[in-house]
DNA sequence: CGCCTTATGACACTCCGTGTCATTATGTAA
DNA sequence: TTACATAATGACACGGAGTGTCATAAGGCG
């Protein structure tokens, strides 16, 4: 019973190796979006497209919106460690006001950054969500996980319970726009906007460090 | 050819009236889905309960997301008012260091807690958002007028154009995180947590006023 | 009386997402 | 070589969201 429908190529050593490549499927993908546009390409336009079956994709993107969505995952993987590792090290008891607390998330938000592969590709994916609501929603599912390790990392920094998931929404939502702002223009580096993004942001009643 | 598909019981004063009491079906729909689950109560499952056609419904809630949204009109609405008239009114001046800009946003969210004509309905609605994630990120587009308001407020009172855009976004998220933290849990008074929520914000660079 | 609008009912359609089932392909381990 | 495990296909079906059309009935108003 345990059949188990895991993700496929997932340090498996037995079986038939995977044979289709996600990130070309993405490709494919992006690129009738942007000849065809969103809505008007399905996702049996797709899988004829990358000459695979329409099961097969569903297999590598659940949804739609995933063929959008999963090239960020990388981002929020980088940024996410950073934050973990700043957690287990404990409160930092910088110099600042905040206990440096600022600039973890800086610093997390910086690493998501430099952990983008193509900026051309990225920018053509989160243009894609801003113009279509249906995907910029889905921002609120994506960025979860980005959410929960926020709000940890903000926890073992002494912050409190509540205080923690005000600063975590904000913080999403700010660097999210950031984002935005930079897929609209032509800049080349996005760290400028996520940096003026956290000058919104405020750190309330810091529980003395341990 | 201006056949106008408007909304239905806006100013006419001629042709038959209208008989279906769109709070009524709503109120039906949050039934049904408190009794059978959200996904497992089909359009036709409400419009049945209802007692009104398929298509009747979907002229007055134009998406089941609509159904539980719907109702939260009344708080982005009574909200953006107040930002609305503070806007017309010009920049403040107030003798904090940020020109009372906080104190505006943070009067309009108590404006819109203010507006709730049910309390324990509207917890209802929320509690039903924060269950499902295809429902709590539609706040991205439910939202949306309310940023935009807040924006134009945020610009008349001096805020740089980018700055108010994260602003914005901050303050969103983090109301938003408010109410889904009140109705979480069983307190009457939501005010406290957006007024905790706003805590976490910060008005940077500040142009003087004109 | 005619006009205008609301509302219904029926029918059809596209597409998303899920499910099943049988079958073939292709690697690794016994 | 054989057995096993997994990847991938193809076909077929299904529920449900959301859109569209069309004809028809109901109920105020000038």
């Amino acid at each position: 019973m345990p059949s188990d429908h895991t993700k496929p190529g997932v340090g498996r050593s037995t079986g038939r190796p995977a044979t289709i490549d996600p990130d070309a499927v993405a490709g494919v993908a992006l690129r009738l979006f942007a000849e065809n546009g969103y809505e008007r390409t399905s996702m049996e336009d797709i899988a004829r497209a990358a000459g695979i079956g329409r099961k097969s994709l569903y297999r590598y993107f659940p949804s739609k919106a995933d063929l959008v969505w999963g090239g960020i995952e990388p981002v929020v993987e980088a940024s996410g460690q950073v934050l973990e590792n700043a957690r287990t090290a404990g409160p930092t008891d910088g110099d600042t006001s905040d206990g440096g607390i600022l600039a973890g998330l800086r610093a997390a938000a910086i690493a998501g950054a430099s952990a983008i592969p193509d900026l051309s590709v990225t920018r053509g994916r989160l243009r894609l969500i801003a113009e279509h609501p249906e995907l910029a929603s889905r921002s609120y599912d994506a960025l979860a996980p980005q959410r929960e390790r926020a709000r940890h990392y903000l926890l073992a920094q002494g912050v409190t319970e509540s205080a923690a998931g005000y600063l975590c929404a904000a913080y999403l939502g700010a660097t999210f726009e950031a984002w935005m702002q930079w897929a609209a223009g032509t800049d080349a580096d996005p760290v400028p906007y996520l940096v003026e993004a956290l000058g919104v942001l405020r750190v309330p009643t810091v529980r003395p460090g341990r």
